[in-house]
DNA sequence: TATGAATGAGGTTTCATTCAT
DNA sequence: TATGAATGAAACCTCATTCAT
């Protein structure tokens, strides 16, 4: 936890240290991040960054924290205006539209997912995704209850599987196009040859055969080359 | 790639730069991981290392490469014995059955998978997993194409999209009973309160459900917990 | 020398500055002491320390005055109640008991005895022992000078000789028993084995040989032991 | 202890090492003395101490049994040419005379000698102590013993008590005269006023009346000043 | 082919002290 | 008078790699 100089401080400050640490833990992660860039980067001395936090540790939890926050409050927004209520499915299918885009937009938030993801550190990592498993739960879990109860999922369905791939399919669509060797089989990690659209559709078209409703139909993966109009139908 | 050295190397002084090489990689993966101590363990010269392998990168490929084989082979071995030709999700719920329980006894290949998984490195990390998957890829696609041509999937089955997933959830379930705040979901990481084996049926009940023929009942997770026999009639 | 600054101030904020600076320089000496501990501890600003006392080497100064000063307080009541005027041997033997018992019981003020005794600095350990070796003769010169003129000692006792030896062997008992490695011949350190008491009393023999009156004898050590009564004939 | 690598290394650059420790810990102790000012004093590259000593403390160590060997071989060299068989307090007196100008003539092991007695790191200082007083003893006792059974000490005179006290005082003979304020009683420390040669006259006469057979006489201080000549009488 | 000595940059953290508020 | 933010030097130690033998 920052310390309370580090709340005290002037924003221009701060906003240096913030920005240097996260371009510093994003290019290499906690382990090989280095508290001397940092500083340097933000006209800092070496000695000040531990006025503002107890240790290195410290100061990555707090950066993660803020990265984790800027993703969350971003993603709410758009899903305020993505409107929740509709199919489920649907819904989902825009939403991660949206949120590959949004990695695909901010270089900088998607190397902080990764180097959370992939930190070597043990305690370092498993305190982060903690916070980052945290937030993603918080959204998603209303959402998923929601869609039950409006009937969207199968009765039956098993709410804490879907959530649990869910965890898995978000970092994962969100680091892999620009994570060489992430995705083998469905190309995300090849740009030209297939649209990661594509692959959101594919991914989404298994949760619902997998969660949705029988009765409840998807749209067609067509609809993205150009020919769907037959696609409510089936 | 190892020199030509290497490959004429003697057998007890290969396996001791290997085993020296194996527990050091597990245990602090590629990154921290020290050559020094691995000479040192193995009994061999700093700079002999350097004659087998081109650099540390070399020799962490290497031995992530002869890891990833002694799964396998042992994978491949049981594969046979399951019978691969039974409905396609009964054999797969007892292969990740068995992938759970090697990792359960294998705690040194648990550490160089988990290793693996979270390496920094970014180079490092892409090398490795593209070794690992193409593994994967090599023993499950067969596998997968053979149950589809067996009517075990759906004839629209996105076997792509299968394969995606079974990349995801297979080192999921080998390291996240080991590894704090992997699942905060399914209760993985909980070993007390609920048995992995719930969970890989869990899994592949969704898998079924997605990907299997309609008229492919499977075998209802009630036998484990008893009550949802309502589940095999959807 | 500390401020008018610190003169001035309340009795609280005094205390609790003294507290946690005998706390600090007990435990770690000067050097390795902290001025940022100690300003934590006393709950004052670290700039505060410094409107108090010239620096650090200051404060360290004054800490190690109280603590003599409280030694030298204690120790000159018990020497009322000892009784100065008995035979000066007999007197020396129960003084140098006190002393062993004082520093047995109190760890606070042995610590600050072995921190000023050890310290590296060079400046620190010179300014802090003359204030200490002060103290010590003050009190026990008087105590030699009457004991000469009552003719306890012998006429041509060289009494600065004693007074030296004094200075040397007062440390040593108070800090031996704790220190491990400053006595290896006579066996402080090795509690078990052999009693402080039994220490004090054959240095006080040694001094009373070589001081002493040669009509006036000492208690025997048999006293402790029992055996050897042929050691008062001499 | 040294490793290996020490053991083969060249003598020129051994050298410069040993002499940049010496060095560097004579002026500033153990703990702080700087591994990097002996490196660039040495004109060795910073690893390369870490190759040749465990960590810090392997090094202090080394140095100072080097240090430590070097004083007592010259010691021994000199006993043997005072010849140790003559009465023993006249030995002693020369003995002491020849300490005293060996570390008036060789700052450096001053130097050492009082950053082992003065350490603060206890483990440090206990080690190194242990060293030195073992080295002591090794010569000492000998010579006691020797002088015991020749008659030179009284029969009940207490041997350990008298080592213990030559354990005192050799340190004190040695630094005094160099550090201010060790002795503020007997002016070893100014040195204008008296000389060393004094005060070792004076100690060993307290020795003599302590330990010394009643018989035998020493040779009175007078020899030096000239008029206590009533001394030798008692 | 094997060795292992040498390199020197780089890592995080602590520290006493200053000075503007 | 009290505060506490800022400083930046210095600390020990590890590391992968090179290269002469």
């Amino acid at each position: 936890m920052p310390t309370v100089t580090w709340s005290r401080l002037g924003g221009e400050r701060r906003a240096a240290v913030v920005a240097a640490a996260e371009a510093e833990f994003a290019a290499h992660g906690f382990s090989a991040g280095s508290l001397n860039v940092i500083a340097r980067r933000a006209g800092v001395a070496k000695g000040s960054l531990f006025q503002y936090f107890a240790d290195k540790r410290d100061l990555y939890a707090y950066i993660t924290d803020v990265g984790s926050q800027r993703v969350r409050f971003y993603m709410e927004a758009r899903i305020r205006e993505l409107d929740p209520t509709r199919p489920f499915f649907d819904f989902l299918t825009d939403l991660l539209d949206v949120w590959v885009a949004y990695f695909a937009e901010h270089p900088r938030d998607r190397a902080l997912h990764a180097a959370a993801s992939f930190e070597v550190d043990t305690d370092a990592r498993v305190s982060v995704r903690a916070v980052v498993h945290r937030h993603y739960l918080e959204v998603l879990r209303p959402l998923v209850d929601d869609a039950r109860s409006r009937g969207d999922l199968r009765g039956d369905a098993d709410v804490d599987a879907l959530l649990s791939l869910l965890l898995m399919l978000l970092p994962h669509l969100a680091l892999a196009p620009y994570v060489r060797g992430m995705d083998p089989v469905l190309g995300l990690d090849d740009l030209s040859s297939e649209q990661p659209a594509l692959v959101v559709r594919r991914y989404v078209a298994v949760l619902s055969a997998a969660f949705g409703c029988v009765c409840a139909s998807l749209p067609a993966i067509t609809t993205i080359e150009g020919e769907k109009h037959e696609q409510d139908t089936f």
